[in-house]
RNA sequence: GGAGAGGUGGCCGAGUUGGUUGAAGGCGCUCGACUCGAAAUCGAGUAGGCAAGUGAGAGCUUGCCUCGUGGGUUCGAAUCCCACCCUCUCCGCCA
């Protein structure tokens, strides 16, 4: 949610970066109508409760002296009759200026690099030399069945396409990777461990933005909970409502969770093997940030999230998204894309974002500085990193041409030191 | 799921014969005094949201709303009534 005051007061600029980042102009138009309507009422609300205020104390007084009341009571009366009819409407005329600006997305930052769409996302660095290989690299499904770690039959029987079941090694290939994340994480780049809910209730989903406009891309059960899409979720919301103390800040939590995604819309995309699940591990890397400091803890998130995929050797380039591509809530977002042998490009394994005080708005979260003056934090994460793309990421990159996988020196002590992954029907 | 207790400001905690109580007191915090400095002590200040006015601005002034949430009763509710949510204790069930 943004500052609507500040809206208010600089709509031109809004409009235009609006328009940078494809959103339609006419839901802003819509609610700085709305909210010119909303004013005006209730300034003619206030105006008339005051003075039923003001007589309702007189009546009190009134009594005390031992006079008679009736006239006051008639004069009352008669402004109550009003005061309903206006605090209705204004009632309604308030829920749906809040509901429209929950539709509203996030400003993009002004070191966001102005563009239509994906193609015009920005390379800021790369990392590591793609192996050359001496034969032709197959992809991970191929790999992985083999060595009979990866079933997709059996995840679409037991539950639908986009599922996976690992078996043996690879199932402790998907563990070690948790661990050694979140060991990093917590050990060298002083994050906090908190592992949340999986499920989280609809206040929650619209703390951090999921809700009411991407409600066809979350799985929903019963008694009001919804399966999280990412860790963002329930932890950013692990602090709604609540004033934190600025010297506290920043607060740095990394998570380990499962998330759950309809992925409506992606039909045909990445079809085969482990990319896009309905379902897929993720170590998160969450900060609440003093706006001073916001951009300084958005670089070194990035920096703490690569360091992942150095540790393992995978070469991966960052790259800041366009006006065009970032997300609903996000005001700037750095992506890590992992090299995929088999297709021969950098592909998404990590988004890092700041959201602002986008999200702190809708969730409440905010700080009390030194001078006593409470305001909101900037919330911000990201991916340290995706489990099942690093996976397979791993599959491609330490491929050998007998079928065989190498284990990454850094994991070997997550995986009983087991170095090789060999196909068992060899 | 059943029975009981409870949800008040950053925290703890008063406040149920409805009426200057948006809220005593304490802690914490800020400023000041004392001090070379600090501690202790003393003094002052200290909830949030929305709207309006004023100011270049930090801010200041006024009004409205908020004592878990939403309704209701009443001229007037933290205080009475209803529904829901959450916490705690006991019982049941359960990994």
């Amino acid at each position: 949610m943004l500052d609507w005051k500040w809206v208010r007061e600089n709509k031109d600029f809004v409009r235009r970066a609006l328009e940078t980042r494809n959103s339609s102009p006419e839901l802003l138009e819509e609610i700085l109508a709305v909210d010119e309507k909303r004013r005006g009422l209730q300034r003619e609300v206030d105006e008339l409760k005051a003075k039923k205020n003001q007589l309702s104390k007189n009546v009190g007084a009134c009594k005390k002296e031992g006079k008679d009341p009736a006239p006051l009571l008639r004069e009352i009366e008669g402004i109550a009759v009003t005061i309903e009819k206006l605090d209705r409407e204004l009632k309604e005329i308030e829920k749906i200026w809040e509901e429209k600006l929950l539709f509203l997305p996030n400003l993009p930052h002004h070191t966001v690099p102005v563009g239509r769409s994906e193609e015009e996302n920005v390379e800021v660095r790369r990392w590591g030399e793609p192996r050359r290989f001496d034969f032709s690299p197959r992809p991970h499904w191929e790999i992985g069945e083999e060595l009979g770690i990866l079933d997709f039959e059996r995840g679409a029987k037991v539950a639908s396409s986009r599922f996976t079941v690992l078996w043996g090694q690879g199932a402790l290939l998907e563990r070690a990777l948790i661990n050694f994340m979140l060991d990093l994480h917590t050990e060298q780049h002083g994050y906090k461990e908190v592992f949340p809910p999986f499920l989280v209730n609809t206040k929650t989903m619209i703390g951090t933005g999921q809700l009411p406009k991407f409600y066809e891309d979350l799985y929903h059960c019963q008694d009001d909970l919804h399966l999280i899409p990412t860790a963002e979720v329930p932890v950013t919301n692990l602090h709604a409502g609540e004033i934190l103390e600025e010297e506290d800040l920043p607060l740095s939590y990394v998570a380990y969770t499962a998330c759950f995604r309809r992925e409506a819309g992606s039909y045909g995309k990445d079809v085969r093997g482990l990319i896009r699940q309905h379902q897929f591990n993720k170590v998160e890397l969450l900060k609440f940030a003093h706006p001073e400091s916001s951009y300084e803890e958005l670089e070194s998130l990035v920096h703490d999230a690569e360091m992942v995929l150095q540790l393992l050797g995978l070469p991966y380039r960052v790259v800041a998204l366009c006006t065009g591509d970032l997300g609903f809530a996000a005001a700037k977002t750095y992506d890590l894309e992992v090299w995929l042998p088999s297709q021969g490009r950098y592909r998404e394994i990590s988004s890092c974002s700041n959201f602002e005080d986008f999200q702190a708005r809708r969730a409440n979260i905010r700080f009390r500085s030194a001078s006593g003056k409470v305001a909101y934090v900037h919330t911000l994460n990201g991916s340290g990193v995706a489990v099942g793309r690093t996976l397979l990421a791993i599959l491609e990159n330490y491929q050998e041409k007998d079928g065989t996988v190498v284990i990454p020196e850094v994991l070997r002590r997550y995986m009983h030191g087991l170095e090789l992954l060999i196909p068992s029907v060899r």
